[in-house]
Parts: C-alpha cells; structure tokens; sequence
DNA sequence: CTGTATCCTTGAGGATACTG
DNA sequence: CAGTATCCTCAAGGATACAG
C-alpha cells in the first residue's frame, strides 16, 4: 500500500476497494474455493464434490455450484445418461483466480502467529476491565 | 492451479482451501477493505472514517474496527483530550495483506467482461424455461 | 468526538425429505 | 445420481437514540 499514495485521491482509493471486493464476491462464500480447488485439476462429478468439499450441505453445493457457473468459473457438462451423470470443471478464468489467490495464501501463513497473537494480546487487555 | 496437483492428496489440496478461507475470513467482511485503504496512508480519525468509507453504519465501524484491532491489522491510538480524538492506522502486516490483494484485483479487471458476459449469458439461456 | 446500546431486517447457510 | 423444495436458525448488517 505503500505510502505513495499521497497524490491520489480519496475517490480514488475507494473505487480501487470497490475492485477489490467485486473479487472478492466472487470467492468470498463458504464454500466457494473448495468447490473451485476439488474442479480444478480435472472433470468432477457432483456426489464426488460433496464428499471431497467436507462439511457441505446438499442444498449449498447446488447453490455455489450455480453461482459459478453463472460467472464462468465452472463449466458444468451433462451427459444424458440414465441415472444422470454431471460433470464439472474449472474454467481457464478460475485457474487463473487461484494463482491470485497464492499471494493471499502465503500471506496467511507468513502472519499467523502474528495474528494469532495479536488476538490474545487484544483478549487479554480487553479482559481485565470485565 | 496448474494441473501439476495430479500428485497431491486430496485432503491436501482442501487444506490449502482451508489457508486460503483463513486469509479472506480476516478481509471478507463488507467494510474491512475499505477502512484498510483508509487507514493506510497515515493516521485516520473516527469521523474521517466515516467520512471516507461510503455507506456504512456508525455500528459497523466501531465493530470492523474493533475486529481489525483484535487482528493486528489496525493499531489505535488515543489522545487523551476533551472532547476525544482517536487515530488509526494500518500496521505493516495490513500493507502487505494489501499488496496482497493486488492479484486479485489485477484479476478482477482482467476478467470483468467477461463475468458479466458470462452472468448474461447464464441468465439468458435459463430465463428461456421460464 | 467517539463511541455504546437497542431493536430490527435480511440473507447465508444447514437439515433433510422427496423426485425424475 | 443429481438435484429441488421446504422449513429453520443464526449472524451480519442497518438505523438511530443516547452517553462520557
């Protein structure tokens, strides 16, 4: 963030966070990176989602699934077949998000304790006033 | 993403998901961008705040600033003055998160055409089954 | 000025029975 | 198998009056 911003405006600086959280809502749910990371490395089915994405309901996989697909993240393929058999993958678009999202990743590791111990400094000090 | 994961377990793969969720749960609220960038380049007042982060509440940021405190990501200073001043600023480890979400903004812009294209796309083809 | 307290609304998400 | 439909809960967030 480099203080270098000086020169640029208050508006400005908003409108780059407004960017930032249209990202964001993009992969901010639940469960939307898991799905994303179980479909990204090869055609996935929908019960082998549910079992490799833990904790997920049923309802909820619909959901997320729909959603990312509806943004070009997820390309969903249904082969007409009785009982059904639906496949789905990442797009390019998706694999592409990942690798921003690396940068974020290494930054959660590189301050987890830092955080960690911020929380229970901040505990602490907030604790004692009762 | 790179489909190189081909040799890595599944289970290692949702938990790098899990790394990625603790990374955004930090940054994922509505407001906590938007106070970051504001905090970022020098020390902000309460009012300013509110000023410069369009829309919210009064309840929302005494709470998102109280969750950044707690985090690490805002440090808080208090002058003991009548009436009351308060400043905030970003600390070093909310720069780099920033800088870290530079990707994914990058990444936002890169594709968003092709979102909406791919929302209109979506919305048009089941619109058709009523 | 910098909050806190209170009340309210909404939407995300969970559980699960049912269906083509 | 791959969903949909239904009902329910809870936490995020909004509005705003009040306080030190």
């Amino acid at each position: 963030m480099s203080q270098g911003n000086s020169g640029v405006s208050v508006t400005a600086r908003q409108a780059r966070a407004c960017t930032v959280r249209e990202a964001l809502d993009r992969v901010g749910g639940k469960w939307s990176i898991g799905i994303l990371i179980a479909a990204s490395h090869g055609p996935i089915r929908f019960t082998e989602l549910e079992r490799q994405v833990a904790g997920i309901s049923r309802r909820m996989l619909t959901l997320t699934l729909r959603n990312l697909e509806r943004d070009g993240l997820l390309h969903r393929h249904v082969y007409p077949t009785v009982p059904p058999k639906v496949e789905y993958t990442a797009t390019p678009m998706a694999r592409e998000l990942y690798e921003s999202l690396v940068a974020l990743t290494e930054w959660a590791e590189r301050h987890r304790t830092a955080i960690t111990a911020a929380r229970a400094a901040y505990d602490r000090e907030h604790a004692k006033v009762e």
